[in-house]
RNA sequence: GGGCGGCUAGCUCAGCUGGUUAGAGCGUCUCGUUUACACCGAGAAGGUCGGGGGUUCGAACCCCUCGCCGCCCA
């Protein structure tokens, strides 16, 4: 027998064993079989799991165990990202917490060496924690990034590209982290707005004949400044246009120059050209052919280009030594406080500065025509489909990516120097020795370059890459390209768009067909969850305490698409509390010796119960297929609820009982068996969003003495026969229902006593033969579930019965002496009311010629049908209330 | 400034390509221990679908406009 509850914190951990061990999450070596694979989003391998990996991975659960029990060749490639500045970062605060030296103290071996370590140590945990989620990826093709093959994949694409001139070497403003002091792409800095200030600084023209004012946030870049631009067409300037100011503090001579840049309605309307600090103004530059000065040194220090008294200076002691010493020359022409965005380092938390060095860059114009492309003629689709738009977005005013970053910790760029500079690029150093050796016509030294790739750089390759390629392997052909990726919108940009872009450009097809966006999760406030702000929801904690179902189906029901999802407890603790009531269902069919029954075949069940829940089934399967085919989750959630808890529970378990009750064997054997059947059903529909407690409940229910021959893991997903719908006994049980939730509404509301078990009066002269006969046939399972009495059929409701209408039947429930008089009538009289407005609307719409001229027939007919039904519905009731008036 | 979402019951959310009596869960209230389940059962209350226009026989759904809220990109 089973226990009152299901025990997740004993079954769960057995119960993953249980799988990996069977070797279920390996895709079948069917050759039939279609494949079905996925890449997970990598995680920092440092990491630890936190709610949104929980909703992102539950979601690829649900689809591979899905495609699984399908039949398909179902693949979930695992792994781990090295999260280069991230981990980098983790490891050089540990050395700080250990009063350590820093990294460049140590040396780049050792502090590789140190971060290896550090992921040998924590590097196991965000995997194990997968598991505990339940996630069945096949652990055997677990890849990292920095995998030999993975990076062999990584030096191939760099080479190649290179090759191409796709990648090359350029000396640009790039976004400069002074906090790590490395460059980081576009992608990673973010807008903070901040309070500052305009200053008005004023720049006194060369031959004395008076001054020209500009206005800054950014005073200390003055010392970089190169020129003044004003608008071509501001007839304030228009006299000034070639001549030149001499810089203060500086005292370099720079021009003033027309650039549309400058915008007349901003500041005094002349604008400083700092070509070397400012991408606006790097343009300008440009445009003017302007010396480019670089003041800043790479932790954002004042350098020797500036005049003395200023190197050495850290920015913003910088900027209030400009400021200063512009008031003591009297050239401060006001202040004035302004909130503007500034870029900050998204990892580092520094404002980040337009720095000039010498990068490598990705063409990623070029790289995202086809990727365009392919999400445009549907190769690969978005779901929900909006997101598309936010990828044309931005792949079609794609940059050029800065793919080079001063860490260590990483792919080391596959480049390498000879002596006068010269770029040697190759997948290996004895490549690279040999182009030297060609190009200098000996061998010389070579020196490699210092700098690694850009994290997203090796996470672009990751569909293929996991798979084997470059080399043509077995899983390359089989499983790529991928079918679903499921990731967050986050990093559409970061991941998505680049892995379309490497993807085809390498493999020459989309890496996958569909990419599915989950929602971001927040808590129950709404509020983005941070450790800052103390409001996170670790899932750990949360499958300690409610299981791991309860928070899958929780975070499944709630991933309606594109949305916010706010997480509360209350929400995991009701879904914990289905699983339970599936347990307790369960465990009812075991009392009562349904047990799946060999050679029982659905097809054949006669009695109209068992054959209105055979139906219910189908069409349960049915949406439960349709919705994870579609990754409506949130609709599969739904379904599965509401034919678990409303309708397997509520009506069939209920209906069986008087059944099991009864004295008709065969009624009583069949409907046994059904119940077991439908139970498995529903334990192979819930599997792949609840595998725990349905796996459970699969080998506890099994028959004495005959095990499963198969988890249910592998069991095949449910198909049903359309001919198994059944339109006649939905009919009748409806009608059933209708009785029953009326009687019981009208009960209620009339307080008849809860220990009372009226009759139930069929009162009418005659009913449709069909009704009749659905009344008279299911008369026990009415008594039943309406705890009424006998089941009379008279010619009109008896005295002191009170009546109601279920179905178009005219019921009533003979309560005489037990009804409230008063109530009843307040009760008809509002029944009434509610059929006198329906009617009334109804009629109206009747009434419209227009309507009647220009609505579909069959909407035309279905509101006669109403109408008709309403007005009987409404007799019938004021008659009842007449006679009820002449009695009271 | 540009773009994308959202605004439906006290709360969190469903409502597909216009025709429902606008739904669910939680919460609230009333009743209930009927041998699967109190992590339960039965019933009830609760919404002018953000405001205003428009299209239509008919709008929560389509169009315009305004107002908030959130996010992304400048």
């Amino acid at each position: 027998m089973l226990d009152k509850t299901f025990d997740p914190a004993a079954a769960e951990p057995r119960l993953y064993r249980q799988w990996e061990e069977s070797g279920a999450f390996a895709p079948t070596e069917d050759p039939a079989a279609a494949p079905f694979s996925m890449v997970i989003p990598p995680p920092n391998v440092t990491g630890s799991l936190h709610i949104g990996h929980a909703l992102n991975n539950t979601l690829q659960d649900v689809l591979i165990r899905f495609a699984r029990m399908r039949g398909m060749a179902a693949l979930w490639v695992p792994g781990t990202d090295h999260a280069g500045i991230a981990t980098q970062m983790v490891v050089e605060r540990q050395l700080a917490a250990e009063g350590n030296i820093g990294r460049r103290d140590l040396g780049r071996e050792a502090f590789v060496e140190r971060v290896w370590e550090w992921k040998a140590q924590s590097g196991g945990a965000i995997v194990n924690q997968l598991r505990r989620l339940g996630a069945s990826c096949d652990w055997s093709r677990e890849r990292f990034t920095l995998d030999p093959g993975l990076s062999a994949a990584v030096r191939k694409v760099f080479v190649t590209l290179y090759r191409e001139k796709l990648i090359y070497r350029d000396k640009r403003l790039v976004n400069w982290d002074p906090h790590f002091q490395t460059a980081i792409s576009d992608l990673e800095v973010e807008q903070r707005e901040v309070d500052g200030h305009y200053w008005h600084l004023a720049y006194p023209l060369e031959d004395g004949s008076g001054e020209i004012v500009v206005a800054t946030t950014r005073p200390e870049t003055m010392l970089g400044d190169t020129a003044v631009a004003v608008h071509p067409s501001d007839e304030r300037y228009k006299h000034l246009i070639g001549k030149c100011v001499r810089l203060p503090i500086v005292g370099r001579p720079i021009p003033i120059i027309a650039d549309e840049y400058a915008d007349p309605e901003k500041g005094s309307g002349a604008v400083k050209i700092t070509p070397a600090h400012d991408f606006n103004d790097f343009k300008v530059g440009q445009r003017h052919h302007l010396p480019m000065i670089n003041v800043l040194d790479a932790y954002a220090r004042v350098n020797d280009n500036a005049p003395p008294g200023y190197r050495g200076l850290d920015r913003f002691a910088a900027r209030k030594k400009v400021i200063a010493d512009i008031e003591a020359l009297g050239l401060l022409r006001g202040v004035e406080p302004t909130r503007h965005a500034v870029p900050h380092g998204d990892r580092s938390g520094v404002a980040v500065e337009p720095w000039l060095t010498d990068q490598w860059w990705v063409d990623a114009k070029v790289l995202a025509a086809p990727a365009i492309g392919a999400v445009e003629t549907g190769e690969t689709v978005f779901e929900p489909r909006h997101w598309e738009k936010t990828y044309f977005e931005w792949m079609r005013n794609i940059e050029p990516w800065c793919v080079s970053r001063q860490l260590w910790w990483g792919h080391r760029i596959p480049a390498w120097y000879g002596p006068d500079g010269h770029i040697f690029v190759a997948e290996t150093a004895e490549g690279a020795a040999a182009q030297a050796r060609e190009h200098y016509g000996r061998d010389e030294p070579l020196r490699q370059d210092e700098d690694v790739l850009d994290t997203w750089f090796s996470s672009a390759l990751w569909p293929f890459s996991t798979l084997g390629w470059p080399e043509p392997t077995e899983d390359l052909k089989r499983f790529y390209p991928t079918h679903t990726l499921v990731t967050g919108f986050d990093i559409i940009f970061f991941w998505v768009a680049r892995m379309m872009m490497m993807g085809i450009h390498f493999t020459g097809k989309v890496p996958f067909r569909r990419v599915f966006i989950n929602a971001l999760i927040r808590d129950a406030e709404g509020a983005k969850m941070s450790k800052s702000k103390g409001n996170v929801m670790d899932p750990l904690e949360l499958v300690d305490v409610y299981g791991a179902d309860a928070l899958r189906f929780t975070l499944t029901a709630m991933s309606g698409q594109g949305r916010d999802i706010r997480l509360s407890k209350q929400r995991i603790e009701g879904y914990r509390n289905f699983g339970t009531k599936l347990w307790n269902a369960a465990r009812f069919c075991q009392m009562n010796g349904a047990v799946a029954v060999e050679g029982f075949d659905p097809a054949a069940v006669t009695h109209v119960v068992n054959r209105w829940v055979r139906g219910e089934t189908l069409k349960a399967v049915r949406e439960v297929t349709a919705a994870l085919d579609a990754c409506a989750f949130d609709d599969a959630a739904g379904a599965l609820y509401r034919f678990i808890w409303n309708l397997f529970c509520d009506w069939f378990v209920e209906f069986a009982k008087p059944i099991l009750n009864g004295e008709d064997d065969a009624a009583k054997a069949e409907t046994r068996a059904t119940a077991a059947w439908v139970l498995e059903t529903i334990l192979k529909l819930l599997h792949p969003v609840a595998p725990f407690i349905t796996e459970e409940l699969w080998a506890q229910i099994a028959p004495e003495g005959r095990p499963r021959e198969r988890l249910l893991i592998v069991e095949a997903w449910p198909e049903l026969p359309d001919t198994w719908a059944d339109p006649a006994a939905e009919a009748e049980i409806g009608l059933v229902i209708a009785a029953v939730t009326e009687g019981r509404s009208v009960r209620a509301e009339l307080n008849v006593p809860p220990g009372a078990r009226p009759d139930l009066i069929v009162a009418e002269a005659s009913p449709a033969q069909a009704q009749a006969q659905a009344l008279r046939a299911n008369a026990q399972v009415i008594a039943h579930t309406l705890r009424s009495g006998a089941l009379r059929f008279e010619d009109a409701v008896p005295e002191g019965a009170i009546a109601f209408v279920a179905g178009g039947v005219a019921l009533a429930l003979d309560v005489k002496g037990l009804i409230d008089l008063p109530a009843e009538r307040a009760r008809l009289a509002k029944e009434i009311a509610t059929q006198a407005s329906d009617i009334d609307r109804t009629a109206r719409k009747l009434g419209n010629a227009d309507f009647i001229g220009r609505a579909p027939p069959e909407v035309v007919e279905e509101n006669r049908e109403r109408l008709a039904a309403a007005e009987q519905a409404k007799a019938r009731l004021q008659a009842i209330l007449a006679r009820l008036e002449t009695v009271g």
